[in-house]
DNA sequence: ATGTGCGGGCATG
DNA sequence: CATGCCCGCACAT
C-alpha cells in the first residue's frame, strides 16, 4: 500500500485530525472536489510542477483520507474512504464489541482490553502473554477458563478503562464516500494480540494440525486417550513424546531470542502454527508439552520490549534485510515521528509498531509488567500509567492548537471526568521522550512500511503551511495547522547519509525518488506485507 | 464455533 | 437525554 506509506512518509498526520469534525455532528465535513483540493494543495506545498500522475494521485489521496490504523489509539479521528476494505468491516486490532448507542448511523464499539497471565509470567522469551479476548461473550467466557498456555495458571482479562474509567470506545461512521472514525480514550493495557494474526494463527493452526495428523493418525489416536485425562490447556506433561523432533515443527527463525535478532520475518505456517500452539489451548493438541524447547509454545515476537540502542541508525542489516523481502512490517500505524513518542512509552506497541527493527535489532526483554491496573478500594480498576498519558493530538501538529473544541465538548460532557484533568503518574515518561527524539532523529522510519524511505519533519524546506483542503463549500471551518508542513516532505533513500545536507531541488529530487523506490518497493514485496492483513 | 451488527431493555447521572 | 452494558437474535465467516 503505497499510499498509506507515503502518508506517514510525508508526516501528515490525519486528514481526520485536521478537520474539525465530531462523529455526532449532524453534518459531516465533505471533501468532494479533487479539482480545487489537488488546486489548494499545489499552491500550498509549492509542489513543482508538472507532477506526474501517480503523484498525484497519491497526494489526492493522501489529501483526500487517511489510510487504514489498525491500533488507532487515543483521542483521534481518521477519515476513511468508503472503498477501503478494513475500514468498511471497522476492523481494529484493538479487541473491541459492539456497544449499542442506540443510533444506527453510528456504529459504536468499547474495548474488551487484553488477557494475560495472571502471575504475569514470563514467556521463555522474556515476553508475557497477551492474548486477545474474544469478542463473543460466551466465548470469552470460556477464554477465561483456560489457563495460562506458559505457568499454567489462570488467565485474566484485563478490562480497558482508558476512557475516564470506561473502556475505550470507537466510533464509526458511513457518510458519503468517507467512512468516519472517532476513538474516545486511551488503552490502558497492552495490545491484544491482532485479529488477523490470530485468525491467520487459527487457519495456519488448521492446516498444521491437518498435515500433522495424517501421517500420525495412529499416533495421534494414542495422544488423545491421554489428552483426554488431561483437564485443559497445555499440560501434556505426562503424554509421553516418542521422538521429539517429529514435532519440531518449528523454524529456528520464528522467534527472536532476546539479545538476537532474528533472521526472518516469521511468515510461514511453522511460525503460525507455533503460536496457536501457545494460545489455542482449547483445540486438539499434541503433546509438544514434553518437549522443552521454548519455541513450542512461544507465542508470538515479545511484546514488551524496549530498544536497546534507541539511537541506532540504519547502518544495521535494515537494507540487506528489507532487500531480502523476508521481512516486512505489516502495520501502517504510527509511521511518522510524531507518534513514536507514544509508541516508545507503549511498552506493548513494539511489538507491532517496531515490527520491522525488532526483528532486526537487538531488542531486550523489558522488566516491566503488564498488569498495568490495580483494583482500588471501589473495586474499579485504575490505571497505572505503565506509559504516559498523552494528548495524540498534541504529537500530530497541534501543538499550536487546541483540540477540536466539538470533541472536547463531547468528551467533557459524556464522562465523568473530563479527560484534560486526567493525570495518571507519568512513569517513564521523559524517557520515553528522550527515545522517541532519538529514534524520530536516527535516520529512518524505524517501524515497518517496508519501505525505503526517510523522514526528517526538522529538514523540511521553507516552511510551507498546508491546510488540508475541505470542500469550499464545507460547513465546517478548516483546523489551521500552523505546524502542517505535510506536503513538503523531505525522503530519502535508506542508503542516503542521514546527516547529509542537499539543497532544495536535491532534496524534492530525493523525495520524488524516495516516493518511487518506496512505490516500486512496496509492491514487490506486497505479499509480505500485507501479512497482517487478510489477504495474506 | 466465533465474529459481527442490530436493537430492546435497564441503570445511571 | 446520553451513556454504559446486558441480553438475544440473525447472519456471516
Amino acid at each position: 500500500m503505497p499510499a498509506a506509506a507515503v502518508q506517514e512518509a510525508v508526516g501528515v498526520c490525519s486528514y481526520g485530525m485536521q478537520l474539525s469534525w465530531d462523529i455526532n455532528d449532524p453534518q459531516m465535513p465533505q471533501n468532494d472536489n479533487p479539482i480545487l483540493l489537488w488546486g489548494a494543495v499545489q499552491r500550498q506545498a509549492s509542489l513543482p510542477t508538472p507532477q506526474s500522475s501517480w503523484f498525484k494521485s497519491i497526494i489526492l489521496e493522501l489529501a483526500l483520507f487517511d489510510q487504514f490504523r489498525e491500533w488507532p489509539d487515543g483521542y483521534v479521528r481518521f477519515i476513511y474512504s468508503s472503498d477501503e476494505k478494513k475500514a468498511q468491516r471497522h476492523l481494529s486490532g484493538w479487541a473491541m464489541r459492539n456497544t449499542n448507542n442506540h443510533n444506527g448511523l453510528i456504529l459504536k464499539k468499547s474495548c474488551l482490553g487484553v488477557v494475560v497471565c495472571a502471575q504475569a509470567c514470563a514467556l521463555p522469551d522474556g515476553s508475557q502473554l497477551q492474548l486477545r479476548p474474544a469478542i463473543c461473550d460466551k466465548a470469552r467466557l470460556k477464554q477465561q477458563k483456560k489457563t495460562c498456555p506458559n505457568c499454567h495458571s489462570a488467565l485474566e482479562l484485563i478490562p480497558c478503562r482508558g476512557h475516564s474509567g470506561y473502556p475505550v470506545t470507537n466510533f464509526w461512521r458511513l457518510d458519503g464516500n468517507a467512512i468516519f472514525f472517532q476513538a474516545k480514550g486511551v488503552h490502558d493495557h497492552p495490545r491484544p494480540e491482532s485479529k488477523s494474526e490470530t485468525e491467520a494463527r487459527r487457519s495456519a493452526f488448521k492446516r498444521q494440525m491437518a498435515s500433522f495428523y495424517q501421517p500420525q493418525k495412529k499416533r495421534i489416536q494414542e495422544f488423545e486417550v491421554e489428552e483426554n485425562q488431561v483437564s485443559s490447556g497445555l499440560d501434556f506433561s505426562n503424554t509421553p513424546l516418542e521422538n521429539p523432533d517429529d514435532f519440531d515443527i518449528v523454524t529456528e527463525t520464528s522467534f527472536p531470542i532476546p539479545g538476537q535478532p532474528c533472521p526472518s520475518f516469521p511468515n510461514s505456517d511453522a511460525y503460525k502454527a507455533t503460536c496457536d500452539l501457545a494460545t489455542f489451548q482449547g483445540d486438539k493438541m499434541p503433546p509438544f508439552q514434553k518437549y522443552s524447547s521454548p519455541r513450542i509454545y512461544l507465542p508470538r515476537p515479545p511484546c514488551s520490549y524496549e530498544l536497546a540502542n534507541p539511537a541506532y541508525t540504519n547502518s544495521s542489516p535494515y537494507l540487506t534485510l528489507y532487500k531480502d523481502s523476508t521481512s516486512i512490517p505489516n502495520d501502517t500505524d504510527c509511521i511518522h515521528p510524531n507518534t513514536l513518542q507514544y509508541n516508545v512509552n507503549s511498552y506493548s506497541s513494539y511489538e507491532r509498531s517496531f515490527d520491522f527493527t525488532d526483528k532486526q535489532h537487538v531488542w531486550k526483554p523489558s522488566l516491566e509488567k503488564p498488569r498495568v491496573v490495580e483494583r482500588t478500594d471501589h473495586g474499579q480498576f485504575q490505571a497505572v500509567a505503565t506509559r504516559p498519558y498523552y494528548n495524540p493530538e498534541l504529537p500530530c501538529r497541534y501543538l499550536t492548537t487546541p483540540p477540536p473544541s466539538a470533541l472536547q465538548t463531547v468528551i467533557t460532557t459524556t464522562t465523568k471526568v473530563s479527560y484534560q484533568a486526567y493525570q495518571p503518574p507519568a512513569r517513564k515518561y521523559s524517557d520515553g521522550v528522550r527515545e522517541a527524539k532519538s529514534l524520530s532523529s536516527c535516520g529512518y522510519a524505524p517501524e515497518d512500511t517496508g519501505m525505503s524511505v526517510a523522514v526528517y519533519p526538522e529538514a523540511w524546506g521553507p516552511p510551507a503551511t498546508v491546510t488540508r483542503a475541505a470542500s469550499p463549500s464545507g460547513p465546517l471551518p478548516m483546523k489551521t495547522a500552523g505546524d502542517c508542513r505535510a506536503i513538503r516532505p523531505t525522503v530519502a533513500i535508506p542508503h542516503q547519509p542521514v546527516s547529509s545536507r542537499i539543497d532544495e531541488a536535491e532534496t524534492w529530487d530525493a523525495c520524488l525518488s524516495g516516493l518511487g523506490s518506496a512505490i516500486s518497493h512496496s509492491e514487490r514485496v506486497g505479499p509480505f506485507f500485507s501479512y497482517n492483513n487478510e489477504d495474506f
